[in-house]
RNA sequence: GGAUUGGUUCCCGAGUGGCUAAAGGGGGCAGACUGUAAAUCUGUUGGCUCAGCCUUCGGUGGUUCGAAUCCACCCCAAUCCA
């Protein structure tokens, strides 16, 4: 048995917040003391249903808890999603029908468990209990909190400021978040640091209806390939955990410098001395960051693809970007000479196929800026390329693709 | 309900009758340089059958040879008053 001490040594680790982290160890013994695991609450958002790095953060801090011999329930907040969330001005986002919210459900619970042990895991939907409070219950439910206190909340101070609409039921969100842990008695509520002003609700809700208290552990957010914003699916800034190795491998290698040690500590298995070794090298100059970077993205995609794909992608990535080869394997693009001769120009009528450029216009710029080659060669005249099967297409330096004449 | 301000292309934001597909910045894309990093420089950033044409400035209708710009009504937001 671990001691209670390790247990929260571990537990701590990489946490931005824990709050609070006293009550954290009393927690741990009084749960061992009543022979029970400590419920361990994750909300997850059933709009995206593709699981990036960046939740792997959180997911992956769920997982060692789990390990720990706890259980983690991960609640999926179709309600709210039913609802739609209107954050970001007038353009109220277009609500989740109770399908597509079951199918990215599915989709979603798929991918956590390549993280998380099924066998310690309950996935519960929110409207399950939120869709049966009377508008009574909700009246009580949001007596328990105040308006200005809400208002201390970083994004909604902002709103206010900057004169941006705030809906009422904005406000109701937090609430029902909060409401959910006082549904399943969480012990501990893990979220990313964003996360801070809903996870504490849920610890002040607790109080109001007699509940003990959970623990807040906040996690530190990833910042997506950018190394500005937020990783999210909407700015594109990802790395999916079904990613096919070769882009898991060759985004990694997209991020800025300073990020690495962060990926190090929040995303690989790394051990933590091995990581301050990393570190330590980085400082020093004594080694081009381009090979540790190496190294980190063929720790991701060892985590996800295994050791094998690792290398592969490893090595697909020297032969396409350090070497400027074009490998084998590439996406094929199926064209018939019928396509080919409708249309003006054989070269952006390639390139649209192939899904390289949403419009005739933009392909046609491409072109005219030299971001296009045929088998290497850069397209400057496109009237003048005649087409082969066989051919390779290219556009810019990551898009590129066979062409197949039918 | 009343008064006031505002709604512009991916975002912010200029534009108040023709020279406006619409300044400037951000972001994106492409090129150079590189380590497919960062920084920097250059170009580009509505669509099309592309030296021409078509569609855009909250919505609808109107004035005008001509409107993002003027008028009417409507919708949305913010501020103050109730």
């Amino acid at each position: 048995m671990i001691s209670v001490d390790e247990q929260v040594k571990i537990i701590s680790k990489g946490a931005a917040e824990i709050i609070e982290a006293d009550e954290l160890k009393d927690k741990i013994e009084k749960c061992n003391k009543e022979k029970r695991p400590m419920i361990i609450k994750l909300g997850l958002d059933p709009t995206a249903p593709d699981i990036h790095l960046g939740h792997t953060v959180v997911l992956r801090k769920v997982r060692q808890l789990q390990d720990l011999g706890n259980k983690a329930v991960i609640i999926i907040g179709d309600f709210t999603g039913m609802i739609g969330d209107p954050t970001g001005r007038a353009k109220s986002r277009k609500p989740l029908t109770r399908e597509q919210v079951l199918e990215n459900a599915a989709t979603y619970t798929a991918q956590l468990f390549k993280i998380l042990d099924r066998d310690k895991t309950e996935i519960r939907f929110n409207s399950e209990w939120l869709s049966k409070l009377t508008f009574e219950d909700v009246i009580n439910l949001a007596s328990k909190y105040t308006v200005t206190r809400m208002m201390e909340r970083e994004d909604f101070k902002n709103r206010f400021q900057s004169q941006q609409p705030i809906y009422i039921h904005e406000f109701l969100y937090p609430l029902m978040q909060g409401y959910d842990s006082i549904n399943i008695k969480a012990d501990i509520e893990l979220g990313g640091t964003d996360q801070k002003f809903n996870v504490l609700m849920g610890r002040t809700l607790q109080k109001e209806y007699g509940l003990e208290k959970q623990i807040a552990i906040l996690m530190p957010i990833l910042e997506g390939l950018d190394g500005v914003n937020k990783m999210s699916k909407s700015l594109g800034n990802y790395i999916g955990i079904d990613e096919d190795k070769n882009d898991m491998y060759s985004k990694a290698m997209t991020i800025p410098d300073n990020l690495i040690v962060k990926y190090y500590e929040l995303v690989t298995d790394v051990h933590p001395d091995e990581i301050k070794k990393i570190s330590d090298e980085l400082e020093s100059g004594e080694v081009n960051p381009r090979d540790i970077k190496m190294n980190l993205a063929r720790e991701i995609v060892k985590l996800y693809h295994g050791e094998k794909a690792a290398m592969e992608a490893e090595e697909f990535f020297k032969t396409v970007f350090q070497k400027g080869e074009i490998p084998d394997d590439i996406d094929k693009v199926e064209v018939t000479d019928e396509e080919l001769n409708e249309s003006n120009d054989a070269v952006i009528c390639v390139i649209r196929k192939a899904g390289f450029s949403p419009s005739n216009s933009e392909a046609r710029r491409l072109i005219k800026q030299g971001g296009v080659k045929i088998n290497g060669e850069a397209v400057s005249d496109s009237s003048a390329v005649k087409l082969h099967s066989e051919d390779i297409l290219q556009v810019g330096k990551k898009r590129m693709a066979k062409i197949i004449i039918k």
